[in-house]
Formats: structure tokens, sequence, C-alpha cells
DNA sequence: TTATTAATTTAGGTTTGTCTAAATTTATTT
DNA sequence: AAATAAATTTAGACAAACCTAAATTAATAA
């Protein structure tokens, strides 16, 4: 049980999130995620390589070994965890989170998290509606679904916004959407894919085909 | 509000904690606290110094400037919030929640610490006795006193022990003393200035000076 | 008060993680 | 397939935080 830098753990956190997208990354699309220059992601990967936690041959792209998925999953379970926390027992909104469990996560004392854990009553999702791994690394499959693509007149629940920008907030405010909102799609525009939104005790009202993609929700009584 | 690296927040700590005994703060002192070399230390305090955190003349010693106690404080605070949530929830030992809070005490969202603070109900005192800083930085008179010190015949608890070693440990164990631990000092021998403690329903025994001069308690009923 | 010792600082080096600019490799066009 | 563009890597620098070894200053002992 090796330890890694604050530095190394973002990388390999980073780089598991992009391997969902695709199956392997870029240096490119590494540098963009991380506000990083090229050539510093190509010095990082050397070095994880020469550990062992990801597959890299210059010009190919690279993807995280099995040990590296391991760490990434203790990374992320730990980042969760700490969402979670601050969320339930602390009270943060759900935008605030994220950005303190940035600095938490990389505490690193297993003994901490197995009991955070305990005392949060082992929860299996953060605040987002995102899977924490347990203490084994087992991760539950994710059951969000973009807004964009549930059916029509089944009740969902927005449990996950993937922009946290202030442009996306602001819209989402007006719209009257927030975590934890439970809404219908009630017609889908082919024109533009935009959709008619329905809220209980409020109006219909439409909203774009861009910021439904951002929307995920889980499906709700 | 700037924000200090984690190295700085240790120096800065550490000669908080060193002024207290001695009014100014010496290289090599330093440099045994941190256990680094007194160049290293020389380079840290011409850059604390720059940041006017400490008064520092070459080959003078230094103290911390009241900016500087002002950080020292707020690291401080942190530190014993953590040490205190660690034990009264998570429920760590009291010999384990030093380690684990030395990481946490570097997350230095203001907010976060606010919260956890109102969260564990604004607690006065760490799990060693210590008094915790409140929000503008205000700390109340640490009211332990070293075993060494205390009358005869007062009742006494053990809220503090001044060294985390395993051979302190061990003898503490052996003599059935814990944090928590009332005991009263029966005599005090002049030729070696050991003592002779009474746990109730237990048999007196003698400690040595030097184990009674790291053990701290409070004036209990 | 001078010599010796102890404490401290300086000079210069290392590692980590970043960067810029130039070189190289791969991908895309025409 | 050659030319151009894009992506990536290399080369070389820099700041932070540490180090060792040598030089300097202060403290102490003869």
């Amino acid at each position: 049980m090796l330890n890694f830098s604050t530095s190394e753990e973002n990388y390999i956190k980073a780089i598991f999130h992009l391997q969902q997208e695709a199956g392997t990354v870029t240096t490119n699309d590494l540098a963009a995620e991380l506000k990083a220059r090229p050539a510093s992601i190509t010095d990082m990967m050397k070095k994880l390589k020469s550990k062992k936690l990801v597959h890299y041959q210059p010009y190919r792209g690279f993807r995280l070994t099995t040990e590296g998925t391991r760490i990434a999953l203790g990374i992320i379970r730990r980042h969760r965890l700490w969402e979670y926390f601050l969320s339930e027992k602390l009270k943060f909104s759900w935008d605030e989170v994220h950005a303190v469990a940035e600095d938490l996560e990389h505490v690193s004392s297993k003994k901490l998290i197995d009991k955070l854990d305990e005392y949060l009553g082992y929860p299996r999702f953060d605040p987002h509606g995102d899977p924490i791994p347990d203490n084994q690394g087992k991760i539950e499959k994710n059951q969000q679904v973009s807004l964009s693509e549930i059916p029509l007149n089944k009740t969902a629940i927005v449990c996950h916004v993937g922009d946290q920008s202030s442009s996306m907030l602001e819209l989402m405010k007006h719209k009257n959407i927030r975590i934890g909102t439970r809404l219908e799609v009630k017609k889908r525009f082919d024109f533009d894919q935009s959709l008619e939104i329905k809220i209980r005790q409020q109006l219909p009202f439409t909203i774009s085909e861009q910021l439904a993609k951002k929307i995920f929700v889980k499906y709700g009584p």
C-alpha cells in the first residue's frame, strides 16, 4: 500500500473519469481536464507508467492498469464519502460539496475513511447520485440517465448536473430545477430535440437539448 | 486572506507551540521539533519573514508576528476541531486522533471549519483537554497542570499526555493510567520527586518524576 | 581575551511538479 | 503521396521544499 502525492491522485482520478467516455485517454483531453499543459501530462504519464499505474506508449494515449483502477476507486470512495458527509451532516448545499471534497479526498488514512463510512451508515450514493465504492473497491452501476433520454410521462428525480459552470447554474435557477426536483417530460420536439417539462404545481415549460443532456435523473415514484 | 502551503503551516504551528515555553524560538529547537535540518529552517524563516509572519534577525531567533499568531490559531482551531470530531463522532481512541488531524488541519476552507464547529456543538476543549480557538481566534487559558505540580490529596482527571512515544504508552498502560482516569497524589518523595498515586479501587503505586511531568490533569470533583 | 565549541547561515545540489519553446510524430488534406 | 496541420514529446527552466558541506557568527571556556 504505497502512498501517492496529491498531484498523482488528481491525474489518476481524471484518467478514470475520462476513460468512462472513451476507452483510451489522450494527452490533450487530460490536459484540458486538469487545466495543465500537454507537456506536463507527458511528464506525469512517464512517472505513472514507471509505477505501473497506467499503460502508456508514446503518442498512443493511455489507460489505467488494474492497479491504477484500484487506486482510482479508493480516491473516488474518499471523495464521495466526504461529499455525503458535507451534505448530510454539515448541511452544505449540493453545489458546494465538490470543491471541499477535492481537498479532503487526499487525506489518505484508510482507517479514517472506513470509520467515516461506518459513521455515515454505509451510504451507497453521494449527494449527486453517484455510487460510492465500498471498502473493497466495488462500485454499483450508475443508475442515472440523462433527461434527454428518458421516456415521456415518467416521473424522474434530478440527481446530478454534469456541468458546474455559473452559466449552467444560472439557467437551472431560472428554470427552477434543483437536485431533488421531481419532474416529467411531457413532449419531445423533433425539430430541435427540445423538451417540454412539467414540475408539479407549475406550468409546463421547455428546455433545450443542450441543457437536457447535462441534467441527470433517476426514475422515481 | 491568503493561503499557505502545508509546509508553511507546519512551521507556523511549531513556532507557536515552542513560543509558549520560551519567548523566542531558535533554529535548532525548530529543527528538532520538525525533524528537519537547521539549514531548512533558515530557508523557511526568510520566507515567513518576507510574508511578515515572523520577526527574524539572522542569528537572533524568531517569533510570530501578530498576523503569524492569528494564522497559527486558525491552524490549531482546525486541528483541534478535527480531533474532537474523530474522537467524539468516529470513535477514534485518544492516541490515534493526532496523526489524522495533522493531515485534516491543512484543508483550509473556512466554511468547512465553521460548519464543523457548529455541527460539533462549539466544543471548547479537544479530547486531550486543549482549548479550541473560536472562529475569531479567541482561545481559553489552558487549565491543565502537570501531575508533578498538583497539591496532595486533590482529585484530578488525566486529560493530556505530553508524549506520544510507544515507550510512554507502554508505561501508561502498565500503570493503568488513561485519559479520563481520576486519581490523587498521596505523597511526594523528596529524594527523587517520585509520586505515590491512588486510583479509586486500586492499591496505591508510585510513578517517576519524568512520567509525572508528561501527564497533565484538570482538577475534578 | 583569545581559543575553542556550538549554533546558524550560505552556497550549491536534488526532487517534484510545473512551464515554454522547439522538435518530432501522427493525422488530415489536397 | 506529398504537404500541411494537429497532437505529442523532448529539452531546458523554474519554484518549492528539502538536503549536505563549508563558512560564518555567537557563545563559552581557558
